[in-house]
RNA sequence: GGGGUUGUAGUUAAGUUGGUUAUAACGCUAGCCUGUCACGCUAGAGGCCGCGGGUUCGAGUCCCGUCAACCCCGCCA
């Protein structure tokens, strides 16, 4: 195959910015051949780039040496043209195509590049590739159109939220991404040193201290697209490193953060997807998002709230329910579906099984008939306690009711993600409408299975100081956090942080962290702390579950250029790899035979 | 660590109760075609049925194991 030098040829214009206003142009243009219809005595090629495609046409009359040429052109080579802009007779036009009014008359074609049979076509009107095989070819798949607008949405993103951020008087600051392990919270990433024999580093979890040490410093606005890494297990909206809108700012009340992220999340919005985000955004306390949703994230596009029934059950004549409140922690609750009476059998031994997901034993449920309950567990109910249930949950005739009764965890994780599996089966949750709440006052410390607990959100959040004397225990503690939550996802989470050096102390001996463990990992924060730190805040939002939203994709990898498998490798580089025995040698590492 | 789904030409899929030469569409190759745009027509090439073992006269199909991708639980301050 002859390739053609590129040489002292410019491009004119982007394929699809071309159409009626360029009748009579002669345009440069290059990009790739997307499909090729040669009729023998004209050929028909769809050139494409990352703005879009145009057709071009090659023809003896428009240029004979160039016609001749293209017949060797195949998929994805790619070219260059020079040519004339030419309107399309009315019949035709192609409407299909945003340039379909017009087309180029080929007189110059530069042959730049070939292309070997591919794997699979980069169009979209193909049936669907296996993911194996788009992340093993991920160079092609990205440059299919619907990646191409993903991503390039993701750079538009950022940069609106960047301008925002900059216009509000944030400057923008690097963090180190070979830092120090910190103890709590996920498992690190760890880089072992060279030169420090015995020692590594570890990949940030996020750039928290950092940022509270940049307060401390006095610049008073700080904000970072920042790279975070959690080595944990994977999810469709988890990955091993990720990116986070990260931000921070001095002498500012919980109030302030949040009116500057909504305000931040409604110009992305309206600059990217056109759509009008309402402000201010609904607050809920976490105690009512649990109460009412049993949930932490609540999708409010839909009711299907819960209703304790606890007090109610715990002298009832069914005694999964009365064991359950009588027990200590237990928890009786409900959640009506409207007009769900018409749930079919198997559809009720499914949503059984899907309970049984997060560790419920099972789940009852009475349908509302005209001639009143209809349920296996009718029996144990006297007409006091079902009235009283009727009109404590608003049930009408038509409508389901499903219970969860053990252990208060097991009932709201339960019924929470029950609530939400009835609006995915009764299609409750419109796609394109975007309900965002923010929930608040979350508690300081959640307890653990080992009988102690830990921080809800990290070990540097300022508890509510009432609390900290008036709870009869650590985990009936509030803390000033709050988290932004849209459709049902945690977007993301911030707090007020602790900026006195007692008060961090206290919080660090609650967490039974002894002065020299705090010494010897946060020293350094501590000792900031007693060096004037003002009074600080801020948050972060995980951009790629945001870009999730605004591309509608349903996997992270779908917005993220080079992601990896839930095995946390990466099919295109095959990361990760072996090392040579001489690299471990200089990292004074020995491998051990792994344990099976 | 646990539960589930999937794996058959380059791609996407079909493949019946275990039975003869494993199908189709798209793509690819060659030829023809001057208005197509999912171009059309003719011909052709293309297979370790994920991998290993077993049952059987005979396995894409049944059994056991294993690998990989995906979804979920645990985990994710």
């Amino acid at each position: 195959m002859q390739l053609d030098p590129l040489g002292d040829w410019k491009r004119s214009d982007y394929l699809e910015h071309l159409g009626k206003a360029d009748l009579g142009r002669q345009v440069t243009l290059m990009g790739w051949v997307h499909s090729r219809r040669d009729h023998g005595g004209v050929i028909f090629v769809d050139l494409r780039d990352h703005t879009g495609m145009a057709q071009v046409v090659f023809g003896p009359q428009h240029n004979q040496a160039s016609f001749e040429r293209a017949q060797e052109l195949r998929s994805e080579y790619v070219v260059a043209i020079k040519g004339e802009v030419v309107a399309r007779s009315t019949d035709q036009v192609n409407l299909k195509m945003k340039t379909g009014e017009i087309e180029v008359f080929v007189k110059e074609l530069k042959l730049l590049n070939g292309c070997t049979a591919l794997p699979f076509q980069i169009g979209d009107l193909q049936e669907s590739i296996t993911e194996k095989n788009r992340l093993k070819n991920r160079t092609l798949d990205l440059r299919r159109p619907q990646m191409q607008h993903n991503l390039i949405l993701r750079s538009k993103a950022a940069h609106v939220m960047r301008n925002y951020l900059h216009e509000h008087g944030f400057f923008e600051f690097e963090t180190p991404i070979l830092t120090r392990s910190t103890p709590e919270g996920a498992r690190d990433y760890l880089v072992p040193s060279r030169v420090n024999p015995g020692h590594f580093y570890a990949l940030p979890q996020s750039p928290q201290l950092f940022k509270q040490l940049l307060m401390v410093a006095g610049y008073d606005r700080y904000y970072q697209i920042a790279k975070c890494f959690r080595d944990e297990d994977l999810r469709g909206n988890r990955q091993p490193e990720f990116t986070q809108i990260d931000l921070e700012f001095a002498f500012v009340a919980p109030d302030d953060v949040m009116t500057l992220v909504e305000g931040m999340v409604a110009e992305l919005f309206e600059k990217t997807l056109a759509v009008k985000v309402e402000l201010p955004i609904r607050r809920m306390l976490y105690a009512d998002a649990m109460a009412k949703y049993g949930s932490d994230a609540p999708d409010l596009r839909y009711g299907l709230e819960l209703t304790d029934l606890t007090e109610l059950s715990k002298n009832c004549g069914f005694q999964v329910f009365s064991q359950a409140a009588q027990s200590e922690g237990g928890l009786v609750k409900v959640m009506c579906v409207p007009g769900g009476a018409d749930f079919s059998r198997k559809d009720l031994d499914d949503l059984t099984e899907f309970v049984k997901i997060y560790r419920a034993k099972g789940l009852a449920w009475v349908k509302l008939t005209p001639e009143g309950w209809q349920s296996p567990i009718t029996k144990f109910f006297n007409p006091e306690e079902i009235a009283e249930i009727n009109q404590r949950t608003g049930a009408k005739v038509g409508d389901l009711l499903l219970f969860g009764a053990d252990k208060k965890q097991v009932v709201n994780d339960a019924l929470g993600n029950l609530r939400k599996e009835v609006a995915r089966r009764r299609k409750l949750a419109e796609d394109g409408r975007f309900v965002f709440c923010w929930v608040t006052d979350f508690p300081l410390f959640e307890a653990t299975e080992d009988g102690g607990f830990h921080s809800c959100h990290h070990p540097f959040t300022m508890p509510v100081m009432e609390d900290m004397e008036t709870a009869k225990h650590p985990t009936d503690i509030r803390s000033i956090a709050y988290d932004l939550v849209l459709n049902g996802v945690e977007l993301g989470g911030g707090s007020i942080r602790i900026h006195r050096p007692d008060i961090q102390k206290r919080v660090f001996q609650m967490l039974k962290i002894t002065d020299e463990e705090a010494r010897e990992k946060f020293g350094f924060l501590l000792d900031a702390l007693d060096q004037g730190a003002p009074p600080h805040a801020g948050l972060a939002l995980g951009f790629d579950r945001l870009m999730m939203f605004l591309t509608g994709a349903e996997s992270i990898r779908e917005v993220i250029a080079f992601p990896k498998t839930q095995q946390a490798s990466c099919l295109l580089t095959e990361a990760p790899g072996k090392v040579d025995p001489a690299q471990l040698k200089e990292l004074n590492l020995a491998l051990r035979k792994t344990q099976s």
